[in-house]
DNA sequence: GGATATCCTTGACTTAAGTCAAACCGGCAT
DNA sequence: ATGCCGGTTTGACTTAAGTCAAGGATATCC
């Protein structure tokens, strides 16, 4: 897929005007990462941000003895690593490519250049961050006031919300990214997974396949009316 | 103070042509609130957002068993309520004034349109919202990643940060409401503040006081490289 | 200024989840 | 096939932090 195309089809650029979508083409720098490539590191100092093009990319926080939470997994269309731009400061957290992935990468002064002169690119820009924002926090309600339980049962179900209520989900990580997103560590996911299922709330046949069989007890479950025995 | 000149010392407008801040000024609608009183609930449809004049507001998640976790303590000139203005969604999380507050309302649609025509004003927002989404990955990796005494450790540095580096600290808020920003419960934010105290690390004389008696060993359990014994 | 309510601390106990270590499993390459 | 190698599961154990309950300290109000 060429710049152009990629612009057109990025949820941040609709509904801009396609002479505005040309001017994005003309400041972006393509750029390719292997997988497990770093794309940026907490401190560095930012040029600009970045929207995918095809991969996926993981944004993360790490501790000293290695545990490691992920804020955000990114994929087609999504941008990421705006945060410096409109702050100045260095990145706040890591990012790196779980896949071959592709990126535009979006100069920092170009394209604020270009906010200054549409609005509808700086409204979008509110929306996207404000839906961030929004995400960020639940998943601080869900470190802070659920149990790894709930917080699966809750991934489950925004799982299922994304293929418009599907009871067939595909994970489409391994169990030790998910553990990392959930706040939690492959052990004790496992765990919970395999007491899920001998509960008949889910089933689970391929390596990264569930199927929601309870979906009243998984909701009980995600807003902390029930618990695993 | 009056509306302008609350506006005027305002952060998220600075660098505005005074005939933007009169702009400003007129749309907006002044409000008060009493210790205790909640400004808005989860759930809430939004109709604007909300800057401090004088007073302070918690925002702030509740789970069905009553723990609290707060999200951010605001002051004056600060701004909140902003994140469904731009997703258009409700309310994520309440709102309630610790003390005698009076705010200024900006209502959505008034504010939109003045973000369209004044691009400085779409900048300064951005800004508010990267700086929020830092402090927030911030919390993300505090309540994932670090044990409480760390936790702690990191918002008194925080705390020294915002004076200057001085050792003597006001806390400003109870110690309910710290342990609640904490991600913890007051028992357990009592024990280790004595624990912290009996080596030596802090020592505290009125209620809302803390000394820091040795930084070093605070940084370093910021940082994970030391436990409380 | 004494009474009442709220906040804070302490103790004994429980528990969710982490650590460490070992076994298991399914692909992939040799 | 055989053997290696992530990723995953399971078991035994440890531990940080929560719960429950009581007592102490402060602040606040009439």
């Amino acid at each position: 897929m060429d710049t152009e195309n990629v612009i057109a089809a990025t949820p941040l650029f609709q509904g801009l005007e396609k002479r505005y979508q040309k001017d994005l083409a003309r400041i972006v720098i393509k750029q390719t990462y292997r997988r497990g490539e770093m794309i940026f590191a907490e401190g560095d100092q930012s040029k600009g941000f970045y929207i995918i093009a095809t991969g996926r990319v993981k944004v993360f926080k790490i501790s000293p003895e290695g545990k490691e939470q992920i804020l955000h997994i990114f994929g087609q269309g999504e941008p990421f690593g705006e945060v410096p731009v409109f702050t100045g400061q260095p990145f706040p957290a890591y990012a790196e490519a779980l896949a071959e992935t592709s990126t535009l990468f979006f100069p920092r002064d170009d394209f604020i250049g270009l906010v200054r002169t549409e609005p509808s690119l700086a409204l979008n820009m509110l929306s996207v961050l404000s839906m961030r924002l929004k995400r960020f926090t639940a998943l601080i309600e869900d470190l802070s006031l659920k149990e790894v339980p709930g917080r699966l049962a809750a991934y489950l179900l925004y799982l299922s919300d994304r293929s418009n209520g599907a009871n067939e989900l595909d994970l489409e990580i391994s169990k030790g990214q998910l553990a990392s997103i959930l706040g939690t560590i492959p052990e004790t996911l496992s765990r919970i997974l395999t007491k899920m299922t001998k509960e008949g709330l889910i089933s689970s046949d391929g390596k990264r396949h569930i199927r929601i069989k309870d979906r009243m007890a998984i909701e009980q479950l995600a807003n902390g009316e029930k618990r695993l025995t």
